[in-house]
DNA sequence: AGAAAACATCAAGAAAACGTTAAGAATGCG
DNA sequence: CGCATTCTTAACGTTTTCTTGATGTTTTCT
């Protein structure tokens, strides 16, 4: 299905987190979780999850507070599960950031809908968080969002890896990578270590790129090491 | 002393059209009404208002159909408002693309709160791919709206399942949207991901939409990766 | 300069991904 | 109920991509 999501769950009564942990895990989410505020705030800063379940009413910060604090630097979506039922708390939450609010008892699926719904609307957002979505130098721009290369003007196609050495230069340019690095960001860690598949989709790379690829402009070779690509000029 | 965002009501029932029409205007929105399923899709392709309520119980067509109808050309926020409960028809509706959920009777506080809460989420959009609702390249004509599409200056029909496809890939024009992203957005979020279907589907959609679909013109494969449209030329 | 090491390029077979057709199942309509 | 359209699945041919081996070129080191 589609890749998972990850989603941190805030809440301190331990039934209802192995219930929601558990009701998640099978609908192929990857879960996180944290018992209490001071947790949950750490795991969302360090986790980048895609999505806070949290529970009001926790033991050492008040909920409202840990909506503030979360909105102070991330649009994460959260989802308020509580057991309050009155409306000043629901418009409290839902002002102070809160994305939707949910009052136990609530039913399995209608949370997976409302999970399914935030996920939805904030992936439309695509939303420059944290990453550069766009480099560019020379002739050269690649658009990550769009998931398009153009060289002098008009798009050209690479292929899956050659995609994949490519962005990965690009999102580290100006450093030289090691072919260590490479080979295990695109094959994984068992991959043989041996750089000459590295050269020819180099080669094929340079091909597509570069006007002399004997004499090129964006990839330079550091010999006994790595490859380095051209600083990107989108600060 | 935020601009006036504009509100469309589609409510049958006076009483309460009334009731939140005027709770509306106390909060400074500005309020447009439909009575049907008909008028409130006309109304919200005409007026592009900022959100639409919109109530399931309508005389003329389903609920969800209308969701269903409104997505196929906009991402403007849906909060349903429904008397009925069943946590079956709030699945229904989320999964079809509506953003909210409230069940009468509601505290108008809370749907104010619900109301606020959409809106602040859509407007962090930037909303570039909210308004447009017609799409131009070389000699293919979609107009959403109308639900007609246009090939060489004579109508072409397609099918349910084609017609998805093709107006989301025009929708994001310029992108390459994932097998996972299309199949979802067509099949459902328990869809099979296995990309077979969506090859069959785009060989049909090939074949009423290129002169030599071994050689298209606006749909483009990126192999191991989704498919890209051609960018729309209406700005 | 000469040898060795490291890199670039080319080509070919294997594997993976895609396009296309056709047939049965499901759906909708008179 | 029977017909027509649409949807899904399966099968097969084609294209693209990936990997490996062979060969040529550049750089490094002695």
């Amino acid at each position: 299905m589609t890749l998972k999501h990850e989603i941190l769950l805030i809440e301190d009564e331990k039934n209802i987190c192995n219930f929601i942990a558990t009701t998640l895990r099978t609908q192929d989410y990857k879960v996180c979780f944290a018992s209490d505020a001071a947790n949950g705030l750490s795991l969302a800063a360090s986790g980048c999850p895609d999505l806070i379940l949290l529970d009001l009413g926790l033991p050492d910060m008040d909920g409202i507070d840990v909506i503030r604090s979360l909105r102070e630097w991330s649009n994460i979506p959260i989802i308020v599960i509580s057991a309050r039922t009155q409306e000043k708390e629901k418009v409290e939450a839902l002002d102070a950031g809160a994305d939707d609010y949910i009052t136990k008892p609530f039913g399995t699926s209608e949370l997976m809908a409302r999970i399914r719904t935030a996920l939805r609307r904030s992936s439309m957002n695509n939303a420059p968080v944290a990453g550069q979505n766009r480099y560019a130098a020379k002739n050269l721009i690649i658009d990550y969002e769009k998931h398009v290369i153009t060289v002098d003007g008009s798009i050209v196609h690479f292929t899956q890896i050659e995609y994949k050495i490519l962005t990965f230069l690009a999102r580290n340019s100006g450093k030289v990578i090691t072919y260590d690095t490479l080979i295990t960001h695109v094959w994984g860690p068992y991959a043989d270590s041996n750089n000459r598949i590295l050269r020819v989709n180099m080669a094929n790379i340079r091909r597509k790129l570069e006007h002399n690829p004997a004499d090129p402009q964006y990839i330079f070779t550091e010999i006994g090491i790595g490859y380095r690509m051209i600083d990107n000029e989108n600060g």
